[in-house]
DNA sequence: GATACCATTTTGGGATACCAAACTGGTATC
DNA sequence: GATACCAGTTTGGTATCCCAAAATGGTATC
């Protein structure tokens, strides 16, 4: 793998890892040092994870993006309005391919919910739910999506029983979409947004405190 | 204004206005030649022109994206979900500014159809009726799909009446935001959406003989 | 005449050097 | 003690150089 590549992947890993905290400046020399690459990689990195709003411009130099609640809400609609078109989509198609995936997909949610693995198996249910519509742009929109809210996910204080009822409705998602259920399955995943939204923007706001306490940028 | 800037303003203008045809091949040296600037700047250029989606990797090279046509009726599946949500949300605000905006616009249809600008006016209809959302993303979402879109739009034949109609169904678009009628909207800008894909994908594949004539890349 | 092969050129990726602007720390002045 | 100012350092932006790989073109062989 090229220089360039790899300088971006490990450096996306740290932050969105929580590695360099939401706040923190970076300078391409730091970045340069660190991966031991020299600035035209890491210039190409820092433009790409920019684009990805995974950092951004602090006037001369860079940050890594701040948490920012305002932001997750206008995120939550904007996934909203792309998830459901995609699952629409999807039940609209009614792809033989499609239905063997969703089979899958509905036995992973009945396996016991991986313990350590929680937060991509979240991300992922969504980001294949809308692979599933074979709309490139509606596909990227959510993975991109889930990607700016991944760091977020990560500072969500979540009990046992939200993680059980989330599993369950992905489950009642995925038999709605297997019905063909457009409707159903529409207004399932609505709500499953909307309630994922609320939960987390009201656990980063009762926590604002001992987020900075950590180090971490939150901004209302 | 930096040369990093300027050097990808000036060259998705080109882009853009198919001063470089879709399918030419782009090399770090021309650009550079070109506009009299140095690889740093045209390499942050590319990067982010490849992020829109106007150029693209080949091989090892870079190519000016060629029209796609199954792209052009994806992207039109992925706007028609985000302008529906933004033109939904704009309904639901009932935000005082936001009206008189509309009515400027409104007023704006209703001027003569600028003979010269039918194509930026266009364009311009659907991005400012995402930003009344108040919605970031939705608004990104929906200029940069019209982006993609542009070069397309410009090979488009369109006859007086075609035109004529667009602007009519834009002031009753608007209309019934104005009247905060979600649904009426949504349905209009719907249907708004999917004529102008079917007439923009037709118009391209009758004529996909003469574009290949002119050097342009179509591919199904 | 077609094709395989090799030397040359071109090109993108990476490294380094340089510069101007911004930041920092200290000092002198009030 | 506070503040204004200045020198030194840091940093991002740009230009340039080097290199390996790929494209090119010509030649020799069959």
């Amino acid at each position: 793998m090229s220089q360039m590549q790899n300088v971006e992947k490990q450096l996306r890993e740290m932050i969105l890892g929580l590695e360099i905290g939401p706040g923190e400046r970076l300078t391409e020399r730091w970045v340069e040092s660190r991966f031991g690459a020299s600035r035209t990689p890491v210039r190409a990195a820092l433009l790409r994870l920019e684009t990805e709003g995974l950092i951004c411009r602090d006037g001369r130099g860079w940050t890594v993006s701040p948490i920012n609640l305002a932001e997750l809400e206008q995120i939550a609609v904007y996934r909203e309005a792309v998830e459901v078109a995609a699952v629409r989509l999807t039940c609209a198609l009614q792809d033989r391919g499609a239905v063997e995936i969703i089979e899958a997909m509905l036995d992973s949610c009945d396996d016991q919910t991986p313990r350590e693995e929680w937060h991509r198996v979240g991300m992922d249910f969504h980001i294949e739910l809308a692979r599933l519509s074979g709309n490139e742009f509606l596909f990227r929109a959510v993975r991109d999506a889930m990607t700016r809210l991944s760091r977020a996910r990560w500072l969500e204080v979540r009990d046992e029983a939200a993680l059980g009822r989330a599993w369950a409705e992905h489950h009642d998602i995925l038999s709605a979409v297997r019905a063909g259920d457009a409707d159903g399955a529409a207004c399932l995943l609505s709500s499953h947004i909307d309630g994922s939204r609320d939960r987390l923007v009201t656990s980063l706001r009762n926590d604002r405190r001992g987020l900075r306490a950590r180090g971490f940028a939150v901004v209302a």
